[in-house]
DNA sequence: AGAAAAAAAGACATCCATATCGAAAAGTCC
DNA sequence: GGACTTTTCGATATGGATGTCTTTTTTTCT
């Protein structure tokens, strides 16, 4: 339903709106702290990055950080750079033919379920998300602090 | 959502719904009528088989056909032989801990947009499927007479 | 018995999402 | 300016779903 790849977007940038204060944050330290393959979650980030929801700084003390405050992030947003969800775009029978008009036999039920769902996204901010005790896949929000680079505060 | 091999196997019984008098079916004419790849049908309906959905016929006049009446059997049961759809079975954002105690921000709402689908399959027979008017992916029952081999009537 | 027809079985090819690797470009700090 | 750090970019590898091809086995017809 999401790719790997949106669910790592997701929990990246929970994880940024956890820590974000306005200062970058390393794509390898988001990768260790959510066990995510680096190289990987660079091309996530960078993805992310143009489409206009992180910015980056390259260099020196450079990174990602959120651009819009996350309270105004929908998690659609988020799922929409990566998997397309919008509206008569897949038949859950895969056949070509398929609208509300020539309708598959599973195409209402599908359509309530998949509306319902994406209701649930673009309702939900990431801010919410965040909130969550369990918001990046384990429960307890302990190896953020494990996770900081040593050189980091020296920065901050 | 339905895996390519799960949405051939629907319409192929779908198929043999309609045309199902007790005689057999060959691979090659559903495969033609449904602009499926014969090769690929074939192991599909190999597994419909093993699943105890189909019974097959080897040699001349052999093929596949039905062993319940599709009045019986629930779409859930055709899925079910290829994808496993089990509650429980995946979390939305991909985390290895997710279930009702320890949910993931998304469980309840994915949870239930799957249930609701689940309910579907199960309560939907293939009979009322192959009753649609959309039930093979084209609007019209007529390609089915065309795809008839010549030596088949001969046969019946 | 022999030929033909069809499913069964297995080897092989292709495609796409996922993942990895290395080099280039850009920025920072001294 | 030069060393260093980090993103950016492109090439490549991998695994699973999908698709193709060939051989074997079983059955029927002549």
């Amino acid at each position: 339903m999401l790719s790997r790849t949106s669910q790592y977007a997701i929990r990246a940038l929970a994880y940024l709106a956890m820590r974000e204060r306005g200062h970058w944050v390393l794509t390898r330290q988001i990768a260790a702290a959510l066990d995510i393959p680096s190289p990987f979650l660079a091309k996530v980030l960078q993805t992310l990055a143009v489409a206009g929801i992180l910015e980056s700084q390259r260099g020196r003390n450079g990174g990602f950080r959120l651009v819009r405050n996350p309270d105004r992030l929908p998690l659609f947003d988020i799922v929409e750079a990566f998997d397309k969800l919008g509206p008569g775009r897949l038949c859950v029978l895969g056949q070509k033919v398929c609208s509300d008009e020539t309708a598959c036999p599973l195409h209402h039920t599908w359509k309530h379920s998949l509306n319902s769902f994406r209701h649930r996204l673009q309702t939900t901010t990431l801010t919410e998300l965040s909130q969550h005790p369990n918001a990046l896949g384990f429960p307890s929000p302990k190896p953020i602090a494990d996770a900081v680079a040593p050189d980091f505060h020296k920065a901050g």
